[in-house]
DNA sequence: CATGAATGAGAATTCATTCAT
DNA sequence: TATGAATGAATTCTCATTCAT
């Protein structure tokens, strides 16, 4: 077997299986037994179950970083310290996310392993993944923190992970939805579809006026108070 | 020991180590050594593991189901066949969904087990849910198009699922969420104060302008169409 | 399967298995299956291999202990406050050793025990037998301070320990050791013969005269300096 | 790297590890990761685990084995015939056995493999050593026997062999009693201050009194019978 | 000569479940 | 009705060894 064939046949197989069963329900067995590979090469290439894990996370996030890294430093070139739109922002996200995975498996492999390294008990990922990729997100938020001035710091972390529970959830459970979507609006909706969807969804998830209760002294915000169901 | 004494407690245990850590996680050893129960007690009244997870959920879906037809029956009376308005039906939602688990433990654990139901290996949680659940969820839907009559039906058939995400996301992942915004924001967050946060973030998606590519030949929504980012 | 027969037999075998190979070369696969007994009924039962271990040392040491104590209990009776000779007290430990594996299994079995204690890597046995046990060697160990007076106290400690190791060497090989005699003396040496002949050779060595460095300064102990090869 | 550098640093590190933690506690792992040296080094090399303890060993047997004749020759040219006290006879072999570990890393790992060599389960070492060591110890056996005409030849066989079992056990447990000796004496024990107190002790022991069982019939030693314990 | 990769065997442990009482 | 004991299957991981290069 070719050199770092066997590296690859794991990752290959390990995200697939993931992405399906989730981390716990995934056994060693399963992975080496469906990659054609030996038991023991798991914890040979990569050490443990664990560093797997984190190894699958890896080979996504790593280029993801990478190219939006990029893509923001041309936007700030663009801008020259103007504010950047929201908007303008989250299509940048947005393309770049769907650069990744497109020369990869696929984007619902992807987004259902976020899921779970937020929803499963693997403390260690969530670890792992702000350890790596912590300063990406950190810049990114910075510049939604420009191009959202009047939102409390609190609340706009709060809303990015709404919207990223938005994202996670409607992407990694694409197949499911797509059939009922199908089903009974007769609509093929590809994942661009969907991301032409999202993106007006979560501009005005982000720009929704503030909850009641934060308002108690902020007068100034009252107008909007009553305005979001307009 | 009293006779459904040890039912209880395994339910009250399994839910909160369930919560804790996942279902895959959490080992019937962990239960009924916690519980102060015998180990087999599990196998005994309620067959098998599968079988105490849908046991635990059912703790919280009947009451739930239970208690959202009778809050949409009252909202109907008041209503006597106008649209009761999106932000009422969300209100109401937020309530019932909040009063169950009020009364008992957690929040996290219902929304967990709603997120995996929608994830392939808890294939038999999806089928229970549905057959529980399928009619209030049809029932509030029918009604939440009535209360968005503008919008097209795939649309709101994925904006609903796009908001699900968020909710479930957000609750699911809770602990996790809850880890950084504390650290990062010194917050301490309740579930309530998360769905006060929640609610018009998420009015706010539903009535969020078309995208662009579905509004050709729909002129009457372009003013929404620039409106988003400001 | 009787009540706790599984753990009896599984006991029998471990300490068999134990003191032939040793800790780590003795598998729990090896026991169990000598054993005729499930896999995981160590773990069952024991909760851990060296929990096991453990087990093993304590039917020997046990007996053991409450036998011992007994027996200084007497003799300090007897003695009424008055200095015990160190040949009786040698001999009433002589005597309690044999006493105790004489019911169970050999004295060969617990020696090598014994040794393998001291000189495999098994910090949590020697921590256990010190926790467990340590009484017993303290009041013994007092005892022999008062029956020899002139000797420094870490000098008796390794004296001590120079005699555990003839003991526990000489029991624990006893077979080897046994062939050769067998083979060039034509003496059939029963255990007890080997006591007998071990009983002068520690008393002696306990009596040495102290090593030459430490009699510095200490004149009045020269005369027993060139005695000790006379 | 050099040729045989990766030898010699494969027997370095071993010789520790073994000397550390026993021969299956440690793995090839272990001791190639260690010596900064391929895995399959070991087996390359030494052909196998076994041999490679043969080795270790070999390293401190071959020049003891060479030393100590050499010292007996000396020894048996000053005394022209004449009988080689004990004491010295014992003195010898302590600078002999002192002396190679000196150049080497430790007599621990020495005594270990001999005490080891005497277990069941390392078959293959005793033969090694019974093949190496067996003329030295033949030749010293006989000095000795000269040395101690009074001794019946079975008494001095089990003796030579508790003082093998008390040099053996303290050294080769040594670090275990170290411990308990620093703890409680506050000590620091070298191996040199060991066999400094070792010796009296041997020697002491060599010349006790016979058994009483064996003097029926031998009032000529009747005397020291009674000596023991003074 | 030397080594990175790979492997089959076996390690301890944990699992959900069953069974005799 | 309830439980302590037991079990077979599966878990992750480590082992010494081999092999192609």
């Amino acid at each position: 077997m070719a050199q770092s064939d066997t590296v690859t046949r794991i990752l290959d197989t390990a995200e697939v299986l993931f992405a399906e069963r989730g981390f716990a329900e995934t056994s060693l067995r399963n992975i080496t037994s469906k990659a054609r590979v030996n038991l023991a090469a798991v914890n040979y290439h990569f050490g443990s179950k664990k560093a797997l894990i984190q190894a699958v996370f890896s080979r996504y996030l790593d280029p993801f970083s990478q190219r939006f890294h990029t893509a923001l430093d041309e936007l700030e070139g663009q801008h020259r310290g103007r504010v950047i739109p929201l908007e303008t922002l989250l299509e940048t996200m947005a393309t770049t996310v769907l650069a990744v995975p497109a020369e990869r498996n696929s984007l619902k492999v992807f987004m259902r392993l976020l899921g779970l390294a937020y929803s499963q008990a693997q403390g260690h990922l969530r670890r792992h993944i702000q350890q790596e990729y912590g300063d990406v997100f950190t810049r990114f938020s910075e510049l939604v923190r420009k191009a959202t001035p009047d939102l409390p710091d609190a609340e706009r972390f709060w809303r990015l992970h709404f919207m990223l529970g938005t994202v996670i959830f409607t992407l990694s459970g694409l197949d499911a939805l797509r059939d009922i979507a199908e089903k009974d609006y007769h609509e093929q909706v590809s994942v661009r579809d969907l991301v032409r969807r999202l993106l007006p969804v979560v501009v005005a998830a982000m720009n929704a006026p503030l909850p009641l209760a934060l308002e108690e002294g902020k007068p100034e915000e009252g107008k909007h108070a009553n305005a979001y169901a307009s």
